[in-house]
DNA sequence: CAAGTAACTGTAATTATATACAGTCAAAAG
DNA sequence: CTTTTGACTGTATATAATTACAGTTACTTG
């Protein structure tokens, strides 16, 4: 799909808005009284320009003929996330091992990615080997908080207390250690705090 | 939504598939084709009594003016089980608290309904309180399964083992007893198996 | 500057679509 | 038996809706 303009991204949108609130796509009259244009074939001159753009497909002669190009299945879902590499984002498309059919929503707040536990030191926390852990992409957690961490090359799931430039990670399971991070020698960043978990 | 006569039925779902596949309901002159009306006033009257039979709504003076009336939300999601009275299947409509936008099919073998958990008793299994349990419905389960089990009244998440007439139902947390019960005794029922959890 | 695109106005013709009106026949219920 | 409902036929009308054709203005790019 091609890049919108502002007016047609408006229209593009209270396309699928109308769709929503009355289970059919509009007619070129209602897009026309909806922008406040004066003639319809203002609507269908934008209709047309999206069809270009591959943002709608037309059905050609047959009346609210409207089709939303679909998004990909990205757009409902949640990303689960491998592994990770070195120093990039996250949420970069290579890390992406699948899409979830899971609602963001269904967190609070929302969820953005999925990480699969490995390992069983957050056990005390009823997080288990294999767990999908849901995360709220967030670069700042409060002390008590389970945490994806990014430390070094590494990412981990841990409890997180900060003290000063003191950071510790602190496992749920007796048997493993705690580690301990000075921010002035180590890099260490937050990639988002734990709000949820599947268990499939 | 009252009863629909079997050819009332039918052009209901033929309704449905159109839109799945058109992205738009169908007019009348569409029905006529597919059911074979010579007339479309024929494809009209059926739209007329399906309306008035409630399974439809149809807009006046409006091209494919047609929706489909919304089941409810139980068509898409699971539901959640709250308290469940004595004697009573544990879907009855009565127990169901809510609805949630969990696709049944995330699990494996597919649940049919959630449980929220109350107490510790399986803490150790990584099943916490206020977690939902996703639960398949089936009235066997194998030993080592997690089930859920109502005796007598009481609807209880354990670790089935059993032998011969003999059953234990174990916590996963040293602070609660074993429950053994005698088949011969006191009524057991296997309400389902465990097949995933949320913790949201 | 010319050409192309975006964002419209204006008008009318053509086609799509819903609906009105009139009717038949069959089956079920009271 | 009568009435009601279901399941259609048949025809025409009125309205909804798309689209064609002609145009203007503003902005951007080569």
């Amino acid at each position: 799909m091609q890049e919108l303009t502002p007016r047609q991204q408006e229209i593009l949108l209270w396309i699928r808005q109308y769709m929503v609130d009355h289970g059919i796509p509009p007619t070129r009259l209602a897009l026309c009284a909806a922008m406040g244009f004066r003639s319809p074939n203002a609507a269908e001159s934008h209709l047309r320009a999206l069809e270009r753009k591959g943002a709608i497909e037309l059905v050609q002669g047959v009346s609210r003929g409207i089709r939303l190009v679909e998004g990909p299945k990205e757009a409902s879902g949640l990303p689960l996330i491998g592994k990770v590499a070195a120093g990039q984002p996250i949420l970069a498309l290579a890390h992406i091992e699948s899409y979830e059919p899971i609602a963001p929503e269904l967190f609070q707040p929302v969820a953005h990615y999925l990480l699969r536990v490995q390992g069983e030191s957050m056990r005390n926390a009823g997080i288990l080997e294999g767990d999908l852990v849901a995360v709220h992409h967030t670069l700042i957690a409060q002390n008590g908080q389970i945490v994806v961490a990014r430390l070094e090359d590494e990412v981990t799931i841990k409890r997180f207390y900060r003290q000063g430039e003191r950071v510790e990670l602190r496992p749920e399971n007796p048997d493993y250690p705690v580690i301990e991070v000075n921010l002035k020698k180590h890099a260490l960043h937050i990639e988002g705090v734990m709000v949820g978990l599947i268990r499939a």
